[in-house]
DNA sequence: CTGTATCCCGTCTGATACTG
DNA sequence: CAGTATCAGACGGGATACAG
């Protein structure tokens, strides 16, 4: 397994910083965490996200094998999203690095303020 | 302390996913971690990067105290850049993600060819 | 219910050239 | 050496309306 030149254009960093790094992704996988959701409800809890923009989220998460998208043949249409494992693997570092934003945003904050 | 609603537009957790979402910063972070760098020392090792993006990064880093611009007034000029006690922090939680993604990106690219 | 289609704007990023 | 100025293109993201 490579290691990851984190300084090559093309480090596989890149690939999970672009997907960590988006304004919803983040907030789904963490909405994902304690089971299966339908679209609306993920769309209801993530406030402020466009339909649009919440399926291309989805969409890519799918595609880069973070969750699963399977659709019930029904009448209403029923949607649910599921976390692979590769998706609840990458929660813990998440976590990690939400606690240390939540730990650290007021001083940064702070530092903000003072720097106008 | 808050403990930080992710789910909130407010939320404290974006303020950071901003800084290290973006494409360079990341990059800075853990360049500086051996040490003070001067500004085209960053430039050159970290392939690709513009002056004027370098500058960008390096400014909203300072503003959010990650790190310290220090001009040493000399002929030719020198400006040295060294992380502070909050960047330094910041390099663990960045580290569990960039392991993730190191173990994980292959898995993630086969995804994606997969998708298609 | 679960999306898609369109339009649009602001930001982010880069290329290039220039300055103290 | 360490930036700044200017221009321009791509793209993420949002508003709104509509469809299967």
């Amino acid at each position: 397994m490579d290691t990851g030149d984190v300084f090559d254009p093309q480090c596989p960093t890149r690939v999970v910083l672009d997907r960590i790094g988006d304004k919803w992704s983040m907030l789904v996988l963490l909405s994902l965490r304690d089971g299966p959701m339908r679209f609306t409800q993920l769309r209801t809890r993530i406030g402020g996200v466009t339909p649009k923009v919440l399926t291309q989220t989805l969409r890519a998460m799918e595609q880069d094998g973070l969750l699963t998208r399977k659709v019930f043949a029904e009448v209403p249409p029923r949607v649910e999203y599921t976390l692979t494992d590769l998706g609840r693997s990458l929660h813990g570092p998440l976590s990690v690095v939400a606690e240390w934003a939540e730990r650290h945003v007021s001083e940064i904050l702070r530092c903000r303020e003072k720097f106008s």
